[in-house]
DNA sequence: GTTTGACCTTCACGCTGCGTAAAGGTGTAT
DNA sequence: ATACACCTTTACGCAGCGTGAAGGTCAAAC
């Protein structure tokens, strides 16, 4: 009943560097060394190695495991729920990013031809460098750095449909302003239309939806020279008439 | 439109520490230094660095974006596609993580008592050793490291539900081979009810069925003193019985 | 008795993708 | 001139071992 490492190492199917590592950090110490400093272990150590390689295929950490086997039976549950969730969490992580590379694959491969792949991709490395030039150090200014990343990374990974669907809403919303102005009443049906639509364009590039952001934005849309112009190049005044329209749309006042 | 380390750093959301990593490293090295060793990115980094932050977002290994980037369009898509399956082997690894998390929670958790479970994780452990120190190295001789260590892994991950279910079985395959037995026929309904009990018994324990390795156990039953008096305890020649029916099943001579 | 050959031991570097000092030079606003 | 924010290189640290290197030990074979 007595092993040298490697033959623990292979009764529990690791590798006798493992076992020395093992011995090093305090996990596993063999019950002695013999005259000549071999490890020898004992069925103490069995049984212990047994559970640590229970948890270590559960993917807990050697440190975590350290704790759970030293400390009491109670410990270990709350030790793997922790765990559990740490799990889901990384799982969550991976699938978002395997439909990301899938969305790449898809947008890289043929649906869409070489030039109108070239032009797309152009064209959204140009949109960002762009927003960056213009609008960049005050947007970053004033609502941090990390949002604005985001927002890039996410119009980078846009597909092509994706886009095209954004680009329609943006049509539509400038449509859709246009015949509201001509109610002139922001507080109208046309109006409120384009409010949403507004709103569904946004949610395209934001993370999250609030009512306050959307309504910061609108009032941005008049306190800003460029923002502005982009509004009233469709018709004189359209910036403001939006802004009232959201504004009514959010209940902010 | 130059940068330095912290001004590209902040422009893209990373530490100056990365750029000097991937400066290092060779897969982002600045256009040029100016006369203090200052290093100066330009256009063309920006837009290297953007791509090289796109495939590191997807997970991609740095090495792998080096060889993305530098190769033609047209290796993009196969790397990632690679890269995909990567990705979904992963998943399934955590996912069985996952599942085998929650058993361990469970049967730590209520549902079994605290001396129950003890009783039953000191029953799994007992086995495995009594396992070991009966048939080790013989089985292991015979059918190979892995599939033991295989098996016992297997063994301390069942839960009390599948330890009871597999008891059970164990119970239901000697009490009909008990009755098959006074039919005196090996090809009978009986006999070979109790060889597809037994099937199923066993592939509780093994990773994958054949019927070679079926025919191969009903062998040993007979060969080996120690298989052949556990079956003979049922009723004296059980052993011999049960081989035969088994082979019959297995349709192997 | 000695020579294999299969064990064992203790260093110690390598892998990934940076974080985090340490020690020192540079740029610019006051 | 002084402070302060920026830049540089060098190098250790992280997890969990793999993989030598350099040398001692043990049983069996000659």
């Amino acid at each position: 009943m007595e092993y040298t490492v490697q033959k623990l190492a292979q009764l529990a199917g690791v590798s006798s560097r493992t076992l020395r590592y093992y011995d090093e950090i305090g996990i596993l110490k063999p019950a002695r060394t013999n005259s000549s400093g071999y490890r020898i272990y004992g069925r103490h150590e069995v049984d212990r190695l047994q559970q640590i390689l229970f948890y270590r295929e559960l993917g807990v950490s050697l440190d975590q495991i350290k704790e759970i086997i030293t400390a009491p039976a109670f410990d270990a549950a709350d030790a793997l729920k922790e765990h559990r969730e740490k799990l889901l969490e990384k799982r969550k992580q991976l699938d978002l990013l395997i439909t990301n590379v899938e969305k790449t694959i898809a947008s890289a491969e043929g649906r869409t031809n070489m030039s109108d792949k070239e032009k797309f991709e152009g064209f959204k490395k140009k949109m960002i460098e762009d927003n960056e030039k213009q609008y960049g150090k005050e947007i970053r200014e004033k609502y941090g750095e990390e949002a604005v990343n985001k927002s890039n990374a996410k119009l980078m990974n846009m597909t092509r449909e994706e886009h095209e669907a954004v680009t329609k809403l943006a049509e539509e919303v400038n449509s859709t302003l246009s015949q509201a102005m001509e109610t002139g009443d922001p507080a109208g049906g046309l109006a409120q239309k384009a409010a949403e639509l507004h709103k569904q364009w946004i949610t395209f590039y934001w993370n999250e939806y609030s009512k306050e952001a959307h309504a910061g934005l609108a009032e941005m849309y008049v306190a800003d020279e460029r923002f502005k112009a982009y509004y009233d190049k469709i018709q004189p005044g359209a910036a403001e008439f939006l802004r009232d329209a959201i504004k009514i749309y959010t209940g902010q006042q």
